[in-house]
DNA sequence: CCAATTTACCAAAAGCTTTTGGTAAACATT
DNA sequence: AATGTTTACCAAAAGCTTTTGGTAAATTGG
């Protein structure tokens, strides 16, 4: 198949007789010094020549291409089933995008992974939007590049001239204790996600800020209700099968053992569910699980899971306008959106405590 | 904020004291003309300088950007319900790209549009994927463009050059005829997508290839059967409330009335289940009904949908194979990939007709 | 020691556009 | 008629890279 040739404006301006500059100015509607007599001419020839400007050469000249680079890690591990999270981020993004007029381009996780490292970028994209897995000294390398970036990091801590947008944890906690203290539960552990530097050979952990900043709230909460035993709370890596029940059946063995599990994730909350029931224990008679994200995993268990949903779709739309306020110049602070948390879906993974006499 | 000034290959060379030639030699791992010295220095001033090839330049210059762009719609309408469909391409797509290491860049809708009309793109990318909705007109003109195409039109009818990617609509016939004539039902009823021309004021209507593709497969099968009524069928708009009822209670009148409809997909027959119970008929006891697609749509009817599996996953993943096959020149024949349909979903939306004894 | 080759490097063109700073002619003003 | 102002257009630079076709010096071979 013959590569078809493209037309330049060189053609376009040899065809009409004029120079380059008068074809540039009829294409651009810089009317002001051109004849009409001139001005049909040249456009006869576009017309001839199906002619159109190229696009990458416009871009190099005049700063900007109006293309948003996104760095969500994709669904790609997962044949049927990504995700929810990062779809739903996504589906905002795009709403967003489509609002804004501007392009998303979707890289590959062999450059998203280099992202700063070696930015291909350069000129390509006009802001950049990362998600969560993105540690701190990747951003410090984009804000030194230059590239106007948002992180949809949920988290607290990003370099100063990087922009944020973020799902209020505190709310979440809140709205998972709430939920489990109105059922009666009072002795309540945390699953958390990775909040030490442990690590096992062969696999990299990373201290996570939501996982942390969770375990605080947490904490706090605890704390503050005065509860017995205060708190239970194990660094579990943000997602692995052998761990679930080894804790579960120390955290049971106790004088006191929790009635009630508040997990970090769904997978984590799901896990939980497996081992309860591979130590004889019933789902929520006699152990209430809850967990966070309403992602909808492919269903192991059987059993629909109380959980607290992330504004995953408002904190892909938000971070748009983030960016885009974050290229404008706007101060700093603009450029963080907290966002609040406000949904519990309520499941069959939670009931009132065995010993709750009503 | 000020703006950041990125540092050019000029600034490297003059920096290094050599020319511009030997820094891009440098960096592309020319090595043959450098000497260690001076690889050595233009590599530290390289890294002073934190310079990295401004990629709309080298583009430019060698053709190919890398970029594929995915004019596939976007769910942008419904805030957290997108369609299913488009979903699963996209993750299709999102896995092959990340296989083949390309970047994939969505329009938004304005350009989406235009698409073929003012190809902004010229240059901006290496071919395009483009979604059932594009007409013959935009294809034809992306192929005089010379920009390789490939449409997941699911359809039968393109330009030549063009490759396409979609699903075999006689599976899906098939299977849907099959799972109704095993239950004892013989007078199925289609309701199709809009196969004819018809346009109520304001309302553009395109004539579908798929519609009209399942509708003569339908009446194929029908025919084969000898099934009387021989076969029922309206052209139905793709998806208009209002016309539903009229339409099944004209039906339901006939002497002999079908006891059973295939719709064009899970739109149509969640209006179908809703028209047929404002008629005070039960589905699927007094009528069954089958759709197409497993769009897990907002669920409106309070019934699971027996519904036909497109495979949309697949129809994106190897849509970019198609076009990566398209761009080396392939003949066309290895560009158009007809994929099997195999999976029925079963619901509560189909049952043995009510005449049927067992 | 001279010629031939290799090595190390560079200037300039090519790639396609937009913008700046013009010129030459036509027209208007006094 | 001389000066000023538009009008209609263009050449060349700028934007950043890669590649081609060199040159000058260093090395090798006879």
């Amino acid at each position: 198949m013959r590569r078809f040739q493209k037309s330049t404006i060189r053609d376009v301006a040899e065809r009409a007789g004029v120079s380059i500059t008068t074809v540039s100015h009829v294409v651009h509607g810089k009317a002001s010094a051109c004849s009409k007599e001139t001005k049909k001419r040249v456009e006869e020839a576009i017309q001839q020549l199906q002619y159109t400007p190229n696009s990458l050469s416009q871009s190099l000249h005049q700063k900007g291409t109006g293309i948003i680079g996104v760095g969500v890690q994709p669904p790609t591990n997962i044949k049927q089933f990504g995700s929810a999270f990062a779809e739903q981020v996504w589906l905002g993004l795009s709403q967003a995008a489509d609002y804004l007029g501007t392009s998303l381009l979707q890289f590959p996780s062999v450059i998203r992974d280099n992202i700063a490292c070696e930015p291909f970028l350069n000129g390509q994209i006009d802001g950049l939007i990362l998600s969560e897995n993105s540690d701190n000294t990747r951003l410090d390398a984009l804000e030194r590049a230059g590239l106007p970036t948002v992180t949809i990091t949920r988290s607290r801590n990003f370099p100063t001239s990087i922009g944020a947008v973020f799902a209020n944890e505190e709310d979440v906690v809140r709205l998972a204790l709430d939920h489990l203290r109105s059922l009666g539960h009072t002795r309540i552990a945390h699953v958390a996600g990775p909040i030490e530097q442990k690590q096992r050979p062969g696999e990299v952990l990373h201290v996570n800020d939501i996982a942390l900043w969770r375990h605080d709230a947490f904490a706090t909460s605890m704390r503050e209700q005065h509860a017995s035993p205060p708190l239970i709370s194990g660094g579990l890596s943000w997602s692995h099968q052998d761990d679930a029940s080894t804790l579960l059946r120390d955290w049971l063995s106790l004088p006191e053992p929790p009635t009630a599990l508040f997990c970090a994730n769904d997978q984590i909350a799901q896990e939980m569910v497996v081992a309860a029931r591979s130590l004889g224990r019933e789902v929520p008679k006699d152990l209430s699980i809850v967990g966070v994200d309403n992602t909808s995993l492919p269903d192991t268990t059987n059993l629909s899971l109380t959980t607290i949903e992330i504004p995953s779709f408002d904190i892909g739309y938000e971070s748009l306008f983030c960016l885009q306020r974050l290229r404008s110049g706007s101060p700093i602070e603009q450029c963080r959106v907290m966002l609040p948390v406000t949904r519990l879906v309520p499941g069959e993974s939670t009931a009132p405590p065995p010993s709750h006499k009503k």
